[in-house]
RNA sequence: GCCGCGUUAGCUCAUUUGGUAGAGCAGUUGAUUUGUAAUCAUCAGGUGGUCAGUUCGAUUCCGACACGCGGCACCA
């Protein structure tokens, strides 16, 4: 009896086996096409090789190739491949680590000749060799000292660091697949063929050793892996997809904005970019001034001292444009708007009274951002943040913090971004302020998070330099996520600049003060609106809603007559009376990502009516001027009306 | 900033042992007056990112720089 064990299956049902089977022998006793599919198995909750023996009662589920999990051990597996590739491929390259990511997998090699993205077929077809070969992967455990010396006699030296700052009661264990064998955790499925066919490789790109700039810099080799050439079809369609909706791409391709190398980093708005732009800050100033916020303005560029005294120049003086006059001063080009609104606020005495006190700013901001990090609208060194600060006394964070989350979430959603994550960051290394200071403002800010309810992750020691923050993630409409709101509470700032109130008590007492931004970088929101929607803008938001297309030279009149009713209207709109064929104009209309094309000819003229063709749709319906001009109308309001 | 790659007409792209570049679209001019995603013809367009170097000769080879792209690092 001692030598069988009890196995439990997910649902419930239970069978009594022997001692020592693996779990491969397992799915293999239960059906031979399960044992096919097999790719791991979970034992209570863990998930474990094939290979294992099971010597003791568990519960246990056996992973297909089907199951989410399955993709991470492919992906793993593929990693694998790829390194023993590019080790019989390029002797001498060292192995450093190797892990699966979103979509796919990843290795850092050391080796003296980076690779280039030539060499990335030579390596793919190595593999298909190797996976068609169908090595077993085994799982050894060895020795620390077996293992660094085995490392070390290769030359592998980021290996033996690895093994090195292992932990002293961790397990070593070794993949082996054929004659080569990798440091790694596992699990791996049984056999190299299992991989398939359904993997790329993708990109080569420079990746610091154990992701710090201060190391050595390795050649990293992207891929992709799927469970079969299907999934890896669709996958590299959906990057095209991606692709198609580059906001460089459209911002082009719809004549919004561009960039040249006599100010990387810093965006020229042609007309309609800017008109896109402004119907965003005039949203945005709407809602803040329902909210409660006052609106103001403050100088771009301020003395050094100014920045000296707030701890910016301390910690990002590298990053901060300066300028200089024929007076001796340094000016400091604003990186930031808060030291601005720490002056209005110190302007005349402020009682508690005035409490909260919300004062906002469209201040656009200059950062020295590293040449590298620059991309299109998504990272410039020239931005605007609808910014504003919020002083008021430490009882009011909580609400105020509150009020904050409700309106930025109410706001996402009008631009249908409905999915919004939100992470906590704590205090980071270098900071200004005592931790007393520091422990007061995540309290109240984790307060904060608590009434409102709403869910948040930790994202330990990311916090900005006065203070902890909150930063809102939304997800876009092809399920990438990007970071663009933030809630900062400053105990810091306040004090260093010299701010303060009279509290109820006669008292002068110094306020706390939150930033903040919704939409952050109205640059980078705008880019990221262009991609969620593929240019194709509400129509309340676009820069140019409609164009009244002519049929032929009769109707020029007429069309004429019909702009002007639109535009008499608030409509932005603009007549194409070329002399080119309606075929035309609407393909050209249609790429401009243009929402209404309105063809008129003479039937049109004759019964004072337009042909309306929607962008996305090849309908087209007849209906009465005055009839469209109501609709659009209110169709063009923002959705705060 | 770091690693790799790139930069050719307004745009999208060609031009392989180094012999001063070609197409489509856009533009011009003309014809055509056209009914829902490209009418035809015509002409014009370039210091091949910039600067140096090798060479009889460089878009092509070498180097530096600038900018961009993909990552890494950074992001108040």
């Amino acid at each position: 009896m001692s030598n069988n064990i009890i196995i439990t299956f997910p649902d419930g049902s239970t069978k009594s086996l022997k001692k020592g089977v693996s779990g491969f022998e397992l799915a293999n006793q239960i059906s031979k096409s399960l044992a096919k599919e097999a790719v791991a198995i979970k034992i209570d909750g863990k998930i474990c090789d094939l290979s294992l023996p099971l010597n003791n009662d568990c519960k246990v589920v056996i992973i297909k190739k089907e199951n989410d999990e399955a993709l991470d051990i492919i992906r793993h597996d593929c990693a694998h491949v790829m390194a023993e590739a590019v080790q019989s491929l390029y002797p001498g390259t060292q192995v450093t680590i190797g892990p699966s990511i979103e979509n796919g997998f990843y290795y850092d090699f050391a080796r003296k000749e980076p690779f280039t993205i030539a060499d990335l077929p030579k390596i793919e077809k190595k593999m298909h060799e190797i996976i068609n070969k169908g090595e077993q992967f085994t799982r050894e455990v060895w020795s620390r000292d077996e293992a660094i010396k085995f490392f070390k006699d290769k030359g592998e030296e980021y290996k033996v660091e690895l093994i090195e700052d292992l932990n002293a009661d961790e397990e070593i264990t070794i993949y082996k697949q054929g004659e080569w064998l990798d440091l790694c955790r596992g699990p791996h499925m049984m056999s190299t063929k299992q991989i398939g066919k359904g993997f790329k490789l993708m990109k080569v790109a420079g990746a610091y050793w154990r992701g710090d700039s201060n190391n050595a810099m390795l050649t990293r080799i992207y891929g992709t892996a799927w469970r079969n050439e299907k999934e890896l079809e669709s996958h590299l369609l959906q990057i095209e997809e991606a692709e198609k909706r580059d906001h460089r791409k459209l911002g082009k391709e719809m004549d919004l904005f561009h960039f040249q190398e006599e100010a990387p980093g810093a965006v020229f708005w042609h007309p309609k970019g800017w008109r896109l732009f402004q119907s965003l800050i005039s949203y945005m100033r709407e809602r803040q001034d329902k909210a409660g916020y006052v609106e103001t303005n403050t100088p771009d560029m301020m003395d050094k001292s100014l920045w000296e005294t707030s701890g910016h120049w301390d910690k990002f003086s590298e990053m901060m444009f300066r300028t200089e006059a024929k007076d001796e001063k340094i000016y400091a080009i604003k990186p930031m708007n808060c030291p601005g609104a720490v002056e209005i606020f110190k302007q005349g005495l402020k009682s508690y009274r005035d409490l909260p006190f919300l004062l906002s700013e469209f201040g656009k901001v200059h950062r020295y951002e590293p040449s590298g990090a620059l991309h299109g609208l998504m990272r410039v060194r020239a931005f605007t943040q609808d910014d504003a600060h919020i002083f008021c006394t430490e009882d009011q964070i909580t609400e105020e913090s509150k009020t904050v989350c409700d309106l930025i979430l109410s706001i996402y959603k009008d631009f249908g971004f409905d999915n919004v994550r939100i992470k906590f960051s704590d205090r980071p290394e270098k900071r200004v302020g005592d931790d007393a200071v520091w422990d007061k403002a995540e309290a109240a800010l984790k307060q904060a998070m608590e009434t409102t309810g709403l869910e948040y992750t930790l994202n330990p020691g990311e916090g900005a330099f006065y203070g902890p923050k909150l930063e809102f993630v939304l997800r876009d409409a092809i399920g990438r996520d990007w970071q663009c709101g933030t809630l900062q509470v400053d105990l810091n700032l306040p004090g260093r600049l010299g701010a303060t109130y009279i509290a109820e008590d006669g008292q002068k007492k110094t306020p706390v003060m939150l930033h903040r931004a919704l939409f952050g970088s109205l640059e980078r929101f705008t880019g990221i609106l262009i991609e969620h929607y593929a240019g194709h803008l509400p129509f309340w938001l676009s820069p140019l809603q409609i164009v009244v297309a002519t049929i032929t030279s009769d109707s020029d009149n007429y069309a004429f007559e019909v702009k002007d009713q639109l535009t008499k209207n608030g409509l932005v709109v603009e007549a194409d009376i070329r002399n080119e064929k309606i075929g035309y104009k609407i393909r050209e209309h249609s790429n401009a990502k243009v929402p209404v094309i309105l063809a008129v000819g003479k039937k049109e003229a004759d019964e004072q009516t337009v042909s309306v063709r929607r962008l996305g749709s090849q309908q087209t319906s007849t209906i009465k001027l005055d009839e469209l001009i109501k609709d659009l109308k209110k169709e063009s309001l923002s959705p705060i009306n």
